[in-house]
RNA sequence: GCGCGGGUGGUGGAAUUGGUAGACACGAGGGACUUAAAAUCCCUUGCCUAAACAGCGUGCGGGUUCGAUUCCCGCCCCGCGCACCA
């Protein structure tokens, strides 16, 4: 018998894959239903791939397999992202041509994924950083500067005063260089950006048609940033001036009470009073030299100053003191805000610093409203002892849990007095001083064990307890016995006490919050009694009648800044005329190509190591043929990335990037499956670049992924991320050098847990995965080797056994559920182990050959060598990932029994074995005869019996 | 603070629409084979208990239900992302 060895037949059936073509995909239409998978390409960096890199390629590459199994043509592809900083600094540190690094690195990558068996069609491998490829970055370059979508922008770039050289953002770590450590500088420079935020509405809305997961979904949401509002134009006091801001909540502007401008505001320069410009200008001197990582820190206390100008509120027409901070950023809205400090917490911060006035408009509305409610008076009082800073509560118990006291009140009734009362009754305190008071507060609630809805009127009030005097309580009838008094410390209160009202009480009184929900407009004129939701457009829409306003949509994102001052990127194809200006490259002089050089490093004076290449950077001016300088920026490597997905279909076409019929053919691609650590940056980049290519006619569809799938994450047995400084690497290439090979690394990679959760890798399981492949080799063996004839046995248990398993192992497949297929393959081993002992193998020779062969198909996605090797030796000719998946048959899942569980109210007390065509009073009957079942039963009647088919029978006693 | 995930034995995890909690695996314990070890094969393994067919068990507290890991309400903890975005 063969002992299974994975280092003599895993390298074999790799070369026969490669030599036979296995998984070469036919750009010919089949008639055959496509699918297009695809793992995030990866980075050939210096360091190796290691297992948690390899459990990315390997969900990738079981879906392909079962997909081609299961009736698909598949594209499968596979290439590099070469282009881009790590792979320069790579090769600045090493001293050798990022070319050569390119090379190397690639070379590596592509024999580890080979080694662990992926089935790759290599036929249409490429890298971001072939000429042939690059050609056409260029080329999408000059297409979206066509649209206007691509153009330059002066603006501020962190720039590292030790290193002499500008950094990319990623390259900004807390404030300093990653390379010295430096603290970094802005330095204003002319960039190239791509018009990303004209895409943000439809980025935003087509999030809704795919099926990505809802946290990639939720970020890119959250990074786009939508939000709705409305600008408001303020006139100036005393000037001509207009400001306008914009706001979310049009509906607080009657409690406006100042301006605020961002510092780096143009109008700034000119509304400034005389008498405060030394003041602001210092203060703007002094937010320049603050970092932006200083000025995103929250919690920091609101710094800002007065302009001396005052701004007209449209609305009321009261004046306005116009301010600056920082805490107005400029590059959001327009730059400046109406600060309501009554219901926001920044304004309510810098009023607080600034002493300025807060006007509550909002009066909060909590709960839910009900249709028809009851209308109530009433009082919520909170009582702090300040002596030892608990807070009075009654404890309702069953009834509501605890509270503050609360009480009705008559229309005509003192607040403060009803308040005084309703404590003094139900607690017996009396010596009480008012220390705040809430404006009214509007509940609704159902009070389910009256079933009636009430809408309630409140006011909180918080007094401090003076002295410990207290009375007899004076209680209503109903209310005696139901509660009891307790002093709760301030973060028991805070737990315990979960009534809407009441918390909302506390957060107002106590914890000082000011009140940002929506509500009931006070203070507000015309728009008094109001919902905030209803005045909100109510406003907008008078301020628009007027020309003081108009709804707006605003986004976060920003446009994307892709030039970068560094050697190893695709070079921005543009060319500087004195005479003629900005002039694209003509497309058929594509590729502008990155010139060979001794040094990559940057050159200091903020523009790229190009600059430094007379041959490169003078050339003719396409338009005037005059002398013209190379724009010398390179491209950010996530352009290089943006498209690459639809090279795949076409990818050694020399006339266009790519032909329509053959990216029709295979996009979108089904399944994407890599990291979540994308979400924001390519997985946002992408989706813009083809809704470009959908503009122009070049694609006929939107969104480049269909199906998006984030793997979770493999750490180190430790927890902690793999990573060379930490030396907890685990390298597939030393593990398959150790013997357990690349199945068994496989196997681990999915059985560890589901695949899209993060687990630590597990040495023993490793152990285990090596068992389990050893099992299924020595069961095929056994077969080949032992199947001597014996007398005919029954073998419809080996079947029942198969049927059930490929089902369960083709639903899984469907729903990616990788872990338990596999283990209901482990099952099934265990049983065939079982059932070799009944039946031998000589005994149903031709049902054991079936199970065998299946149990080959059902794996074949997982562990590609050992299946295709026991494949052969069973007498197959053709690869067994050509082959077709394995489909059960009904008739073998039905047994003739079946197991009823019996249970007493509930428990399981005990099961019973009943034919599988009992009926339910078959079932009952035979349960209620059950000898553990009597004794539960004890002669009683069941007042209820529930039979649930095939499954249960529960008597209610 | 906001958003998105999670919380089940010693460990990783399993459990269609509410219906036998803990599949499968790791670890541990025992046995067989062996001169012995490794490997392999078989058995046991949630807790409590002398043992059980008793009791307790899916982060905590309530609720709905004949029945809740699953549904509802409130809370706690962990991970990730965003964060002065008006």
């Amino acid at each position: 018998m063969k002992r299974y060895n994975p280092k003599e037949i895993e390298p074999k059936w790799q070369q026969k894959w490669s030599e036979d073509k296995t998984y070469e995909a036919s750009d010919d239409p089949s008639g055959k239903p496509k699918k297009y998978i695809l793992e995030f390409f990866p980075y050939p960096s210096g360091a190796a791939m290691h297992v948690g890199h390899v459990r990315n390629y390997t969900i990738g590459d079981a879906m392909s397999r079962h997909a081609r199994m299961m009736g698909y043509d598949v594209l499968h592809p596979m290439g590099w992202d070469a282009f881009g900083l790590p792979a320069e600094n790579y090769a600045i540190k090493t001293g050798i041509s990022p070319k050569q690094a390119i090379a190397e690195n690639t070379g590596r990558f592509k024999q580890q994924l080979t080694q662990m068996g992926f089935g790759y069609d290599w036929s249409r491998e490429f890298a971001s950083s072939d000429p042939e490829y690059y050609r056409w970055t260029q080329w999408f370059f000059l297409l979206l500067h066509k649209r206007g979508l691509a153009y330059q922008k002066e603006s501020l770039q962190w720039w590292c005063p030790v290193d002499k050289t500008v950094l990319a953002n990623e390259q900004v770590e807390n404030g300093k260089c990653w390379r010295c450590g430096s603290e970094v500088e802005k330095k204003s420079l002319k960039q190239w950006f791509f018009k990303i935020t004209e895409y943000a509405e439809r980025l935003e809305k087509d999030l809704d048609d795919v099926d990505w997961s809802d946290s990639i979904k939720a970020m890119q949401r959250n990074w786009i940033g939508r939000s709705k509002g409305a600008e408001v134009v303020f006139a100036m006091d005393g000037s001509d001036e207009k400001i306008t801001v914009f706001t979310t909540r049009a509906d607080t502007l009657f409690g406006a009470t100042f301006l605020v401008l961002a510092p780096e505001h143009p109008l700034l320069k000119t509304i400034t009073a005389p008498e405060h410009r030394a003041q602001v200008e210092n203060y703007l001197q002094k937010t320049r030299n603050k970092s932006d990582i200083e000025r995103q820190e929250t919690n920091r206390e609101k710094t800002g100053v007065f302009t001396g100008a005052y701004a007209i509120n449209p609305v009321n027409g009261e004046k306005l003191p116009i301010w600056t901070s920082d805490y107005v950023l400029v590059g959001y809205g327009t730059g400046a805000i109406m600060a309501v400090p009554a219901h926001d917490e920044r304004d309510w911060a810098f009023a607080q610093a600034f002493k300025l006035p807060v006007v509550p408009v909002i009066e909060p509305e909590t709960g839910t409203p009900q249709e028809n409610p009851e209308t109530r008076l009433s009082i919520v009082a909170i009582v702090r002892n300040p002596r030892t800073n608990e807070y009075l509560s009654i404890n309702w118990g069953k009834l509501g849990g605890n509270l503050f006291i609360g009480g009705g009140r008559e229309a005509n009734e003192d607040i403060v007095e009803t308040a005084k009362r309703e404590i003094a009754e139900e607690t017996g305190y009396r010596n009480l001083k008012l220390v705040a008071q809430t404006d009214r507060i509007h509940h609704h609630y159902f009070a389910h064990s009256k079933n009636v809805a009430r809408y309630i009127e409140a006011y909180g009030l918080l007094f401090d307890l003076e002295d410990e005097t207290r009375d007899e309580q004076r209680l209503e009838p109903d209310e005696q016995g139901k509660f009891t008094v307790e002093w709760l410390p301030a973060s028991a209160a805070e737990a315990v006490i979960t009534d809407e009202l009441h918390t909302t009480c506390y957060r107002l009184l106590v914890k000082g919050e000011c009140y940002h929900g929506e509500g009931i407009m006070m203070h507000s004129g015309s728009y008094d009694g109001l919902r905030s939701s209803e005045a909100r457009e109510k406003i907008v829409a008078d301020l628009e009648a007027k020309h003081l306003g108009k709804e707006r949509v605003n986004y976060k994102m920003r446009d994307w800044l892709i030039s970068r001052q560094r050697y190893w990127g695709a070079p921005i194809p543009m060319i500087h005329c004195a005479k003629d200006g900005v002039v694209p490259v003509p497309e058929d002089q594509l590729p502008v190509l990155l010139p060979d050089m001794q040094s990559y490093e940057p050159s200091g004076d903020g523009r790229s190591p190009l600059a430094r290449v007379p041959e490169f950077v003078n050339t003719t001016c396409p338009i005037c043929g005059g002398p013209a300088e190379r724009e010398t920026d390179t491209m950010d490597g996530f352009a290089c990335s943006s498209w690459y997905p639809m090279r795949f279909a076409d990818p050694r076409n020399n006339d266009r990037p790519f032909d329509a019929v053959k990216v029709q053919r295979w996009l979108p691609v089904d399944y994407y499956i890599g990291g979540a650590e994308h979400a924001v940056m390519h997985l946002l980049y992408i989706r813009m670049w083809t809704k470009v290519m959908q503009d122009e006619g070049l694609v006929d569809f939107g969104e480049p992924f269909t199906g998006l799938r984030n793997q979770g994450m493999i750490l180190a047995p430790d927890g902690r991320k793999m990573s060379k400084s930490w030396g907890n690497v685990i390298a597939p290439d030393d593990l398959i050098e150790q013997g357990y090979g690349a199945d068994a690394i496989r196997v681990m990679e999915l059985f560890i847990g589901p695949w899209n959760q993060s687990a630590n890798w597990s040495v023993e399981g490793m152990g285990g995965s090596f068992r389990f492949l050893q099992r299924v080799w020595a069961l095929s063996q056994d077969y080949l080797t032992k199947n001597e004839p014996a007398n005919p046995a029954d073998d419809i248990a080996i079947k029942q056994v198969m049927h059930r398993t490929i089902k369960k192992v083709s639903t899984d497949m469907e729903a990616m559920g990788f872990n338990t297929a596999i283990a209901a393959v482990m099952e099934a081993v265990n049983e065939l182990y079982r059932l070799k002992v009944t039946v031998p193998f000589g005994a149903a020779p031709e049902a054991w050959r079936w199970a065998i062969e299946s149990l080959l198909l059902l794996l074949a996605p997982f562990v590609p060598h050992i299946t295709e090797e026991l494949w052969m030796q069973l007498g197959h000719t053709d690869s067994i990932h050509l082959a077709k998946w394995p489909v059960y048959e009904e008739q073998y899942l039905t047994s003739d029994r079946m197991t009823i569980v019996i249970q007493i109210n509930g428990k399981v007390r005990s099961q019973i074995e009943v034919s599988s065509s009992a009926t339910e009073e078959e079932v009952t009957a035979q349960a209620k005869e059950d000898k553990k079942a009597v004794v539960y039963l004890t002669n009683q009647t069941p007042k209820k019996t529930i039979y649930v088919p095939g499954k249960l029978v529960n008597f209610v006693l």
